[in-house]
DNA sequence: TTCGAATTTTTTGTATACAAGAATGTTGAC
DNA sequence: GTCAACATTCTTGTATACAAAAAATTCGAA
């Protein structure tokens, strides 16, 4: 891993804590990683500052820049965000959704299907993401579809694990339908309400992603 | 200006951006700061990097930081967002708030009211935010709670903007006794209803938000 | 004049240098 | 052996130096 632009670096950084390469309360050594990265100090310490604005790093003044992986509290509170950014998106997108969004969206949820059948997670996973995607963008407003999509993206390595517990692609293709439907229909409360209950983290989810939690940290 | 700190300079920087100094599209030239600043280039592009992940600056590669003044129609989005994010903070608090909080909320109303009596707009202001970061608190969801306050700051400069026109302080009053009565009796949706209608945008005060606008831009 | 190529000047991006604070290790007193 | 004061080493924060890209300018041809 050499010779990277500055850009790159910040990402490159995210993807290593995403992935759980770093602990949390790890110390991010300046040096260590300018050599890992083939850089000097300078375009790490301008990484760093973006990292600390999206919380994925502490940046304790004098002492460095720490690793900060959401607790389980932490955790469930982004996911209960996620579930009411969803339902907001999908209560605006069923007054505001067109017919092409909506063909798309069973045209993902089509392949969605095939995936399940043919047992393909990554298959489903992608499919899955432009199903969301796309409602986030029929909500009609570009801030929220890109607030919605920027949380989206920090919790895709707990949505993950999620997705491989026995039976949870099948029960998520079912809620898919009912968000279809109830878009399609142009009813407000039912898409908002079906997007947060398809979203939120309760009760059999809850205690899979606390079980993933723990397999991790092992 | 002079001998700050690279933690105070993101911080003094988004105080000139909200406070309208820099225009939309100005470049913020390195070299300049600095010297206005009394440091060197290094920890304003390091300031840089932070306002730009919160969409203050746009930094362009080998170009430069620019100021990105929301326009009308992403300020519009971002109310309309700021809005939904209130009335989730008040379906949750509606559910979960405790009696000392509910006493605050009516302590920051009479606050309020007497700053409405006086016409101490910088006053009915400062109680106005205690009433609803009260209620952004009491959402029980610290991650909900900051990410509020965050846009809940972004849209500052606006807000006040719109303080200034004729009767809203009043209405505004009056809409914040139903909501502290949403909330005290328990009822999720109503709450949520009444502090999404209280925050969004719309009729008259679309007509003064978009004169407000114009008159900052002149 | 007007346009365009070549050259100069700015400005950004990165490396390096250096000062000051924090961490660590050592020594000596009890 | 334990603890505290001192010295040393490391690390961060900032300034400066330098290379490369972009912008501005000059100059000559049509």
């Amino acid at each position: 891993m050499e010779q990277r632009r500055a850009d790159n670096i910040a990402e490159a950084l995210e993807e290593h804590i995403f992935s759980g390469s770093f602990q949390d309360g790890d110390r991010l050594d300046e040096v260590r990683l300018a050599e890992q990265f083939g850089v000097s100090r300078t375009p790490l310490r301008e990484a760093f500052q973006r990292l600390a604005l999206s919380g994925l790093v502490e940046l304790v003044p004098r002492r460095g820049a720490f690793v900060r992986q959401p607790g389980p509290i932490e955790l469930m509170e982004m996911f209960e965000v996620m579930a009411e950014l969803e339902a907001v998106c999908g209560r605006l997108a069923a007054m505001r959704i067109s017919e092409e969004a909506l063909d798309d969206l069973r045209d993902a949820n089509a392949k969605c299907q095939k995936a399940v059948d043919a047992k393909d997670t990554d298959g489903y996973y992608t499919e899955n993401e432009r199903f969301h995607k796309t409602i986030y963008r029929q909500s009609g407003n570009r801030f929220l579809e890109q607030e919605t999509a920027k949380l989206h993206k920090r919790l895709k390595p707990f949505r993950r694990q999620q997705l491989k517990f026995r039976g949870r692609m099948a029960q998520s293709m079912a809620e898919h339908e009912a968000i279809v439907d109830a878009l399609a229909t142009g009813k407000p409360e039912e898409s908002a309400n079906a997007l947060r209950n398809h979203v939120a983290v309760q009760g059999e989810k809850f205690h899979n992603l606390m079980a993933s939690l723990k397999s991790k940290a092992e």
